[in-house]
DNA sequence: ACAAATATATACCAATCGGTATTATTTTTA
DNA sequence: TAAAAATAATACCGATTGGTATATATTTGT
């Protein structure tokens, strides 16, 4: 890896958690300059604008907790317990320290949505590739048996799973009560082991 | 209604959606200026600061919101029908046109929760309004023999459905699909259904 | 090790930020 | 209706915004 590619590395790791926590148009360059000890002419020399900063703080973090799951989803043999992974692990999300700021995918949704058009599609795709990943997991339980076929709609139940969790997360980071987000992860337990 | 009254609620209805769209701090004075066609001298001659503006807005559109539904859940009798409200008004929720921008329940969440914390508390009052409102329709339910008692924990089966709809909310915003909405709702709506 | 290329720091830019003091204009009250 | 009170407009404030041109270090390939 070339200097500048340790730089920029360096630069995204900084701020991820600054743009996840402040969000877009509350992170300043001095934000920036801040967090990493660098100049401006230092950020503006490995990006091209504030934009550029952001998304890649973005995908850092996306990445970053998609590999966790997918580590963890990769050890279950079972469709329904590589479902059971996610109420399983968000009940400890805060603690499990993937990211700071809470979920990146709800930050950025919630912000980008009306005001930024690249970041919205990022959120869009992460999203997508989410319910897929679930949809996949679904339909190969139903076609080993382990869901029953008939009254169930893989894409609402992957679509449900993710709003639950999102919900889940939003609620319990603004009431700072921990315990709310892990009750909530019960009753998306119940709906997965309900698919049987 | 004195004049200044007046001025006072004119200017939170013309702000409460733009707050809403570009949040706290994408929202600029000269955003409020914009949207009012007054001057700067006449917005701070009825609000302190920008943040008294943002307060107002906030408790404007969760009023609104408020009030929506709980027109629609007197009109029903039993407590699993004002329950089903919510699904039902939320499948169509961007088209009732009670806000612009999405829920400002999520938006003002996602935003304040780690970076304004008298709105973060705001957010966190509406919330547990919200939830004590399901957890007296779900006790009341029980009692008068609706719902079954056992193996349902009233607190848990509100969060989950405030989680429900503001994820579901979310995930339609951003990915522009007003289905994904009707379709979680449907899940919303089997979860209330099974708890009788 | 040295020159060319690249990365970083410095110093600056116009524009905008939230906010205020003062002046002009309405409302309100007597 | 006229004086008092309150509201709104104007003009300004220092600080900060995102961004850039240029000078200075530091890597990098030879």
């Amino acid at each position: 890896m070339s200097k500048a590619a340790r730089t920029k590395q360096f630069i995204i790791e900084k701020t991820a958690p600054i743009f996840n926590i402040k969000g877009y148009s509350g992170t300043s360059m001095s934000d920036i300059t801040d967090a990493t000890g660098l100049t401006k002419g230092s950020i503006y020399g490995n990006f091209e604008n504030k934009d550029e900063v952001a998304i890649a703080a973005f995908k850092y973090n996306i990445k970053k907790l998609q590999d966790t799951f997918a580590k963890a989803i990769e050890k279950e043999s079972t469709y329904k317990d590589k479902l059971l992974v996610y109420p399983r692990l968000y009940s400890d999300y805060f603690h499990l320290r993937i990211t700071q700021g809470g979920c990146p995918i709800l930050n950025t949704a919630t912000e980008a949505d009306d005001t930024h058009p690249i970041l919205r599609k990022k959120v869009e795709r992460a999203i997508n590739f989410w319910k897929e990943k679930l949809i996949g997991f679904i339909e190969q339980g139903i076609a080993t048996g382990e869901f029953k076929a008939k009254s169930i709609d893989p894409e609402r139940i992957a679509l449900t799973i993710i709003a639950i969790i999102e919900g889940a997360v939003m609620i319990s980071k603004v009431t700072g009560n921990l315990k709310n987000l892990s009750d909530i992860m019960v009753s998306l337990n119940d709906i997965i082991e309900d698919l049987e």
